[in-house]
RNA sequence: GGGCGGUUAGCUCAGCGGUAGAGCACCGGCUUUACACGCCGGCUGUCACAGGUUCGAACCCUGUACCGCCCA
């Protein structure tokens, strides 16, 4: 036994147990068990890579609840599975193709998904290799991919009977398109920044003897597809210009100058041009004069030939040369620096460019609604709160989605065109030809990924089937996942859920931070301060990863991943390496566990430990109850360490080294609360537990892991408040002693004297009886206990609450040094004596305070009164003026 | 422009009505046979600022400043 390593190799340790819990099936769900249901599912990981940090905090989190909830006796289903993931996956293999300057048209599209195929497989392995690594307790048996084709199946019905009931469309719209990806983006996808850019007054000459007007405009370039000037109806400038004409500079198109209210009089002159074309608002003020609209950048981002002159020029550039050319022609007016939002694509960057073109839509208000009122009457809810506002908010101002993308890499639109009669045919099967009998042709787009992972909650378990894991695991009971994609995924799930699943997808939503660095920055590959799981794990292990995310896990806070965190949270995992050595090398070989003696028989410092544990239990599971990870943590660190490793072993050393019935009960105890400590800790740290539960002799009945053996709970006959007085007491009198060491630079090694004066009956009696522990933690060779002592200058004085320690010093105490430090003592002493005297001189408090507050102080004014005296006697002992 | 969060020890964070805590860092002492990834002891804070509520505020309210995020 004792030949365990003196620092814990988690590498040694780690990669045994996973494959172990595989083998037996730990994490499998039993619909069949009749046990009650504890479901979740993972959001599903992209296939674009690796996992990261974020990663590595949404699972550890839904790990140590499936893990918990599982010893509590739950039937858990943790459903794991990754996301085809669209656009994001395709520019990953577009990239590569890059390299070996390909583009996808290059390959064509069959050899362009199969390449992506072979991505998907590299990435789906790297990424359930780190889960499996993490330690993460899902079902791989029900593992899914959200093209798998059941979930495809899914997603066909889903398109078809939203298409149906006309909540599907088609339809000419501006849309935001990227130039780069060459596809149409939902709101969503589009990030606003912030950017310096100017503001152009550029003057459109009057037509006909109208007196013309400067507008002013960000992009100048799209003015070539103006179809009007606008301005408010109420502004007064421009009164007089409504109705009349303008002449669009360049191309010389005249414009009529409209009214319309959605005009700012305070923006540039208060005249805008109008470009529906080319910007969504301007669309839609198109649609209400029906005014036409003129396509002046195509899909590449590059003008058209109404463009005129600028045909066939990057958009960019196109603004340069423009802006030249009107400067030249003494037609712009002046130009203002000015700060506004830009649109870029959230994959890869590029300036959005609104276009009009025909895509596939939801119509969303009808699911919406639902949505609200799912959240409003708590069939969902939010955790922290907060976010459920932001819910509302993004639900109330929610606009069509745009579900179309110009794609190669997804669920390919269930449409088909029949180029003879024009029919449009929408169908769960591949149909083989029209009605009319013509030859049919699918529609080439592919759908948003959220719009399959929207379903992911139910899809994966079988759905549009009625299966028995349907049936049993949906609604889940809880979803976590991060603030980032709770309009894209939560909020469609909610959706959809209602739709299609006749439930709400999930009961709880809890929102986590992001995970970002020391300095509280968003970890980004362009900044390089990314910090990868693997490579923590490899460097401190999973168990230190986790109890790091866990510990840091308060709700609603981003986490700022500090090394000295982690650094900390490894040494802990060490503490408990090198605790459970020193367990395993005294209980020595045990054919099975020894029967804990009943607590009424235990002498003080058991009935101490066993009533902490008890408590312990309690306030871990209280905090895994309401999802306080943190709490859970703090707890566990505290207890184990600074409870249970420093003081409660280092009491028991006593016992252990008395032979017979002292040293069996102290053995029984370790093992008691050590398999306890390993059960609470097991759902955290699941790794070094397991190691080390393993080598605890066995309970009968006991199953073959710890992940499945019961999560401990309070056990009331335990609780003792008496022995945790008592005990406290204990450990009061040695850190005096062991101060007075300090102080006077005695070292260890050096056996003293201590004498202690206890005038209280009770506590003379504690102390008489665990003399032994107190010598032994103090250092001690004798400890007498009596009252006759006199003051000496070779003797150091502490007071406590009702008694006098002394440590006899010879020759060694410092008399200027002791009567500094009583000095200082009383000086704080009387601040907080006087502070109490005035807030009970106060009527106000004495009478408005709960009477238990009042009493509080005024037993502490005693007591102060009483420290006061000692120490002002101690002050005359040491001869101090 | 609207909304949310933050501002507490040198650093990273807890605490959220009864005069402040953890880890790391720091200082001093220790080869105390589980652990130097350790043990013992210690130092460190006008809890951003200004008002208000209260017997009492880091904690509740109002406002200001700065930082960060989301939405438009």
């Amino acid at each position: 036994m004792s030949e365990l390593p003196k620092a814990f190799d988690h590498k040694d340790v780690d990669a045994r147990w996973y494959s172990f819990w595989e083998s037996i099936g730990a994490f499998t769900a039993h619909p069949e068990s009749g046990k009650p249901v504890f479901s979740m599912v993972l959001p599903p990981p992209n296939v674009t890579g690796s996992l990261h940090m974020g990663h590595a905090l949404n699972h550890t989190l839904p790990d140590i609840l499936a893990r918990w909830k599982r010893m509590q006796g739950y039937d858990v289903l943790w459903l794991p599975g990754t996301d085809h993931a669209g656009i994001a996956t395709q520019n990953v293999v577009e990239k590569q193709l890059a390299q070996a300057k390909q583009t996808r048209h290059d390959l064509g599209r069959e050899a362009f998904e199969a390449r992506v195929w072979d991505w998907v497989k590299i990435s789906h392995e790297t990424i359930t290799g780190q889960m499996r690594k993490l330690g993460e307790s899902v079902d791989w048996s029900r593992e899914r991919f959200t093209l798998d084709p059941g979930l495809s199946r899914a997603v066909r019905r889903e398109f078809v009977s939203l298409y149906r009931e006309g909540l599907i469309y088609r339809d000419k719209y501006i849309v935001n398109w990227c130039p780069r990806c060459r596809t149409a983006l939902s709101d969503l996808e589009v990030q606003h920044k912030d950017t310096d850019g100017k503001l152009y007054y550029v003057k459109y000459a009057g037509v006909g003897g109208g007196a013309g007007v400067v507008v002013a405009t960000t992009r100048p370039e799209t003015m070539l597809g103006d179809t009007a000037v606008a301005v408010n109806p109420d502004d007064e400038r421009y009164r007089h210009l409504a109705g009349t004409r303008v002449r669009l500079p360049v191309i010389g198109r005249e414009l009529p100058i409209i009214t319309d209210s959605f005009v700012d009089p305070a923006f540039g002159t208060g005249a805008v041009k109008v470009t529906p074309g080319h910007d969504p608002n301007d669309f839609a003020m198109g649609k209400r004069h029906s005014l036409p609209s003129v396509a002046v950048i195509d899909e590449d981002g590059r003008m058209t030939k109404e463009a005129g002159p600028y045909a066939g020029l990057d958009r960019f550039k196109a603004r340069k040369a423009l802006v030249e050319q009107l400067q030249q022609d003494g037609l712009i007016e002046k130009i203002a620096d000015h700060k506004h939002a830009v649109g870029h694509c959230d994959r890869c960057g590029t300036v959005v460019e609104p276009l009009v073109s025909t895509q596939w839509f939801v119509k969303i208000g009808p699911l919406a609604a639902e949505a609200i009122r799912a959240v409003e009457d708590g069939r969902v809810v939010f955790l922290p709160d907060n976010w459920t506002k932001t819910y509302f908010e993004w639900m109330t101002n929610i606009h069509d989605w745009c579900i179309s993308r110009q794609l190669w890499w997804g669920h390919r639109i269930p449409a088909w065109y029949c180029d003879a009669c024009g029919q449009t045919v929408v169908s769960e099967d591949d149909p083989t030809t029209c009605a009319c009998g013509g030859a049919l042709r699918q529609d080439t787009d592919v759908l948003d990924t959220w719009f399959s992972s929207g379903l992911w909650p139910f899809s994966t378990m079988g759905w549009p089937d009625e299966t028995p894991d349907l049936q049993r695991y949906y609604p889940t009971t809880l979803l976590l996942t991060g603030f980032d994609i709770i309009f894209f995924w939560v909020a469609r799930m909610i959706m959809l859920g209602l739709k299609f699943a006749g439930d709400v997808p999930f009961h709880t939503v809890y929102i986590t931070g992001l995970v970002r660095d020391e300095r509280g920055q968003k970890m980004s590959k362009s900044k390089g301060n990314v910090v990868d799981p693997l490579s923590v794990m490899d460097d401190i292990g999973a168990d230190a990863l986790r109890f790091t995310l866990s510990a840091m896990a308060s709700p609603g806070m981003d986490i700022p991943l500090s090394e000295g965190r982690m650094t900390g949270y490894r040494q802990f995992i060490n503490k408990i390496w090198n605790a459970s050595r020193f367990l395993l090398m005294n209980i020595g070989e045990l054919p099975e566990r020894p029967a804990l003696p009943p607590v009424k028989d235990l002498h003080l410092i058991h009935r101490w430990l066993l009533s902490g544990v008890s408590r312990l239990a309690l306030e871990v599971n209280d905090a895994l109850t309401t999802y306080r990870f943190d709490q859970a943590s703090d707890r566990l660190y505290h207890f184990f360490w600074h409870e249970f490793a420093d003081w409660y072993i280092e009491f028991v050393k006593v016992d252990l080294q008395q032979p017979g019935p002292v040293r069996d009960a102290a053995v029984a105890v370790l093992v008691e609360v050590y398999d306890r400590l390993m059960r609470l800790l097991h759902p955290f740290i699941p790794f070094i537990t397991e190691e080390i539960w393993q080598k605890l002799p066995r309970r009968t009945g006991d199953g073959n892991t710890v992940s499945l053996s019961a999560f401990p709970t309070a056990v009331t006959e335990w609780s003792d408040l008496d022995a945790e007085r008592d005990v406290a007491y204990l450990q009061q009198v040695v850190s005096t002693i062991r101060t007075v060491r300090s102080e006077r630079s005695v070292p260890p090694s050096r056996k003293i004297t201590a004498i202690i004066d206890e005038t209280d009956a009770h506590a003379r009696a504690v102390l008489e009886q665990y003399a032994p522990y107190v010598r032994l933690l103090s250092g001690l060779e004798t400890l007498e206990l009596r009252g006759d002592v006199a003051a000496s200058p070779d003797t150091v004085a502490r007071v406590l609450e009702h008694a006098h320690i002394f440590v006899p010093l010879a020759g060694i105490v410092d008399r200027r040094g002791e009567i500094e430090k009583l000095e200082k003592e009383l000086a704080g002493l009387a601040r907080e004596a006087g502070g109490l005297e005035q807030k009970l001189a106060n009527a106000g408090f004495v009478e408005r305070a709960p009477a238990a507050v009042v009493e509080e102080a005024r037993a502490r004014v005693v007591q102060l009164a009483e420290r006061r005296h000692k120490l002002q006697a101690q002050l005359a002992d040491l001869g101090a003026p």
